[in-house]
DNA sequence: ACGCTGACTATTA
DNA sequence: CTAATAGCCAGCG
């Protein structure tokens, strides 16, 4: 991979997290929401396929910014449409997500269900069962 | 306003 | 392989 630009990726935006949830938003605005357009990429996620939150963020051109794609997962479960954020493990297949879920094992749980397999917390065959937004978006 | 935290990642030692 | 470091940036005390 190549880094030419130092400056700063396009995913600024500040985003009111809390007005984010407790307000409804017409449709069809869709402006530098960082977080919407991280979940609209994540809502793209094959069924049985996984991807990482650095991928979600280098496709939305914020390579830098993998936490907040992560971040943006917090709030994937509380906005209307939900977003499978069981799908978005870190770069090594890891469940690093597990913790927010209730119980943690859930999203373990969700992620078999699919048919994806998990071993010590790890994506079984993670490099097969990876999904890239960028390339196959 | 400042510093720390965190569902991350790439780099260096 | 592991560990430390440095970017990243929104929220919170």
């Amino acid at each position: 991979m190549s880094k030419p630009s130092p400056k700063k990726p396009a995913g600024r935006s500040r985003t009111p997290i809390r007005e984010k949830l407790t307000t409804v938003r017409p449709s069809g605005e869709k402006d530098d929401n960082f977080f919407e357009l991280v979940h609209a990429v994540a809502r793209q996620i094959p069924k049985g396929r996984v991807t990482t939150y650095g991928a979600i963020a280098a496709a939305l051109g914020a390579r830098g910014s993998a936490r907040m794609v992560g971040w943006a997962m917090i709030s994937g479960h509380l906005v209307e449409n939900p977003v499978p954020a069981h799908r978005v493990v870190n770069r090594t297949g890891l469940l690093t997500g597990r913790h927010h879920y209730n119980p943690p094992e859930r999203m373990q749980k969700l992620l078999e269900k699919e048919g994806i397999k998990i071993k010590d917390n790890q994506v079984v065959d993670f490099a097969r069962l990876f999904w890239d937004p960028s390339r196959e978006l």
